[in-house]
RNA sequence: GUCCCCAUCGUCUAACGGUUAGGACGCCAGCCUUUCAAGCUGGUAACCCGGGUUCGACUCCCGGUGGGGGCACCA
């Protein structure tokens, strides 16, 4: 049986180094055992799935060099390769549950649903649902469905008994059946969760093999149970540990760049990526660390993962795509590289007509557009707080910005003008005072082109590492005064 | 709260019963060098705790502790 590996992204915002991590390892896998490896959309929730962000996630791992055999933009024999294409299979599957009794309707509202699970947090009970619908006779089931009355599809977990779930690298891990929840299987707007979504598909597309990450250990549960409802053979699980911030929480923005967007903005090269994302959790048999995708593959071991969850700490992965720079890249190669990352002529192009009008020799473009071509530009606490704001104020600024500029989707030059003169209303601050510090934390100096246009060239990602930065030389807000030490001091 | 996963230098990791616990990043020092990097050399630093099992435990078992994750009509 060959071997088939999958990556399912969901498109619900920027491109995640955790996917890219987690594509890496079914990548390895797949390429290793001679298989395939697929990319599927999972684009199942409407509220917030995004053509964009499809777009960005595909296009992120194109240029990390992960490539996929069949996906919706290649095609394959097993299509289409999204989710929201699929309707009219999970529909039926989910009949079919229905019709073996493996499932039922639930009609409960969302105003009961939070009760209870208000109640049970109160109680300190098992969170779950409690099965109310599980007493309808199925022809009263019928009926209101047939009425027209809202509803979702929950699957029945057996009330007794343990469940065992094999992965490839804890071994057996027991649950009992008490405690799996009955799963919502059809939402009310009648698309799957991911939970019959992902059964449906892997089974359909022929995968072997799920590696993924440790969060959805919990509810392997379900998903075997829904295996055996289907009559299906299960694939095989291995569940990786998850990358952390260096705080060791599960990485997220708030604490951490976590969008491949910005490693390419920030100069990264995808090779250095790919090798630091193989180095996380995993190791090379001979110990060494720099090393090719195409090495990787050949010694690839799922064996030789640690179950330790790494923390990304982007220290070593400078170090590494420094190597990357001067070892693996000849002269025209690296001129090449930087021509492609911002000396190319669209960026150039932007960057223009910013400042034709503010330089008298063509030499006054470099200071004036330094920021342009950096990462972070290390505004002082000074330069921060020397407008007519204090350091409390800036703080509130850049953080209601970093939360605004977090909701937006479109990123342009009158979106963030938008953005800024909400929050200057929103704290009630001078448009002009407020500009001030964001223009030093965003450029580095007080004064230069014009800011929102920067902002929209930059990117969502350096603005957004730059704001925190920032934030983060601000230090927290002062504590009570200590008198006692200013004069024991004096 | 509850269920589950995990545990070696600050960080990434090696070790799969017997090693002075190895390597890498970072940091420190020296060398090299017109500066700075790079490079080279050396140094700093870890087996979470307590019980077992064993002639012998970082390695196996149990219990603590600690960290993490799940508990949505999000994935």
């Amino acid at each position: 049986m060959t071997v088939r590996t999958r990556i399912a992204p969901s498109p619900t915002g920027d491109p995640h180094v955790g996917t890219a991590y987690v594509a890496l390892f079914n990548y390895c896998f797949a390429r290793q055992n001679g298989g395939e490896f697929i990319l599927r959309i999972e684009d199942t929730d409407r509220e917030r799935s995004t053509p964009e962000s499809e777009r960005m996630i595909l296009d992120a791992l194109r240029w990390l060099g992960l490539q996929w055999d069949e996906g919706p933009d290649v095609g394959g024999p097993y299509g289409p390769y999204r989710q929201s294409e699929r309707g009219a299979i999970y529909r039926q599957h989910v009949d079919e549950l229905l019709a073996k009794g493996h499932a039922f309707r639930c009609f409960c509202s969302t105003e009961r649903l939070d009760a209870l699970r208000l109640e049970q947090r109160a109680k300190n009970l098992p969170l779950g649902y409690d099965g109310h619908c599980l007493a309808l006779s199925p022809e009263e089931s019928e009926r209101m469905a047939a009425d027209g009355v809202a509803y979702v599809v929950r699957m029945k977990v057996p009330r007794a008994g343990q469940c065992l779930v094999k992965d490839l690298l804890r071994g057996d891990i027991v649950f009992e059946w008490s405690q799996v929840d009955m799963q919502v299987l059809l939402k009310a707007d009648g698309m799957p969760t991911y939970h019959l979504a992902n059964v449906v598909d892997d089974h359909l597309m022929g995968i072997t093999h799920i590696l993924r990450g440790e969060e959805w250990i919990p509810s392997a549960p379900k998903h075997l149970l829904l295996y055996g409802y289907f009559g299906w053979d299960a694939p095989q699980l291995c569940h990786l540990p998850l990358l952390r911030n260096p705080d060791r929480s599960k990485l997220s923005k708030r604490k951490n760049p976590t969008s491949i967007l910005f490693y390419e903005r920030m100069g990264y090269l995808p090779e250095a990526m790919l090798n630091y994302l193989g180095l996380m959790a995993w190791s090379f048999p001979d110990e060494r660390d720099k090393f090719t995708l195409q090495e990787m593959v050949a010694e690839f071991d799922l064996e030789r993962i640690s179950l330790g969850g790494p923390v990304f700490d982007l220290t070593k992965l400078n170090w590494l795509n420094g190597r990357w720079i001067r070892e693996s890249l000849d002269i025209q190669q690296y001129a090449e590289r930087v021509r492609q990352w911002a000396l190319n002529s669209e960026y150039l192009m932007a960057i223009a007509p910013l400042t034709q009008q503010r330089v008298e020799r063509l030499s006054d473009l470099g200071p004036l557009t330094l920021f342009f071509f950096s990462g972070y530009v290390n505004p002082s606490p000074e330069a921060l707080v020397g407008g007519k704001l204090d350091a409390d104020a800036v703080r509130r600024v850049l953080d209601a910005l970093t939360r605004r500029f977090d909701a937006l989707v479109a990123w342009n030059r009158d979106a963030i003008d938008a953005v800024v003169r909400a929050v200057a209303a929103e704290l009630g601050l001078k448009l002009k005072d407020m500009l001030k510090p964001v223009y030093v934390t965003i450029t580095g100096n007080p004064s230069g082109v014009p800011l929102f246009d920067a902002m929209a060239i930059l990117g969502k990602d350096l603005c957004r590492a730059r704001l925190r930065q920032a934030r983060a030389a601000l230090g927290e807000a002062e504590e009570e005064e200590e008198p006692e030490t200013e004069v024991a001091a004096g």
